[in-house]
DNA sequence: GCCATTTAGTTGAGCGCTCAATCATTGTCG
DNA sequence: CGACAATGATTGAGCGCTCAACTAAATGGC
């Protein structure tokens, strides 16, 4: 035996399991709301969101692949998706000719402006309103501590 | 306007984009292990989990259904893949002629063996240690919290 | 006791994702 | 300069999931 596993004591064990049963349950829950209201899934809700904060609604797919934390492949699906749906285009970029940059429609940011209450709304019931202050703020310590640790 | 929309103000939005590109990328981390080292995703490790722990190691559908937090659509769907790998298989329920359980295998034992020491490695560097006991502490009570809410 | 309802589980279509392979372009360095 | 590696993006196969529809058996009034 070269390596002990170390194995999760209890309450880590307890911890892992709760957190796997809230986080999915959780975006379950908001993928669920928003393919009813919205008709899309919460990974196509977030590649218009960012693309609708970006200058000019324009970003390099690398770029927004980096953005939704996507691989480069699963944005060229999805894109190839909202293209259909004539929520983006794409368009060739003109500093770099192997480049494309993806641009909001102004259909996509109407569909876009149409989702977001109600599923701000839903991060909001099922998130915030049921977590302290503290809680919250502890939240976001912890899961910036796992990014930029899981990033290395 | 009927309801004005509670937007998130800007600390929110930035523990709620942590939060989501946190738990992704831990999970996409995890998933991408156990699908390397052991050819089978999450959720079918998580399957294989708690049909080891259950008495008989058998479970019927549903409950298996529950306590991984998955549809019943989306086990069946699995249990026929369990299945024909030869990790599980189904048995009439002797009570409820509807019924099936479903029988973790003596080589889905193993398989589960083998795959185990990699995977709580994998939670372990990942997620406990890169958080102080006490956000640990934070996090189960978080989680218990979010899960209890989102059940409802 | 019987019919409507509920519960258990499965199925098929369709969608989104991963992985590996591919193509074109750009960067690098001897 | 020119070869080779690195980068940007796409593609297709295959898998896992969702949703809705379905079958079969159990349950609950009246």
């Amino acid at each position: 035996m070269v390596v002990m596993t170390r194995w999760l004591d209890p309450d880590e064990q307890r911890t892992w399991r709760a957190f796997l049963t809230a986080s999915r349950a959780l975006m379950d829950t908001l993928d669920r709301e928003l393919q009813r209201d919205a008709g899309m899934p919460h990974a196509y809700y977030e590649i218009l969101v960012r693309l609708s904060e970006a200058p000019g609604r324009q970003l390099r797919m690398s770029e927004l692949a980096d953005a939704t934390g996507s691989s480069r492949s699963r944005l060229s699906h999805a894109a190839a998706r909202l293209e259909a749906a004539g929520w983006i285009r794409r368009e060739d970029c003109p500093t770099d000719r192997r480049g494309q940059v993806a641009v909001l429609t102004d259909d996509g940011f109407a569909v876009l402006a149409a989702a977001a209450p109600g599923h701000v709304e839903g991060v909001r019931r099922h998130l915030f309103d049921a977590l302290s202050p503290a809680q919250v703020d502890q939240l976001r310590r912890i899961s910036e501590t796992l990014a930029a640790h899981l990033e290395s």
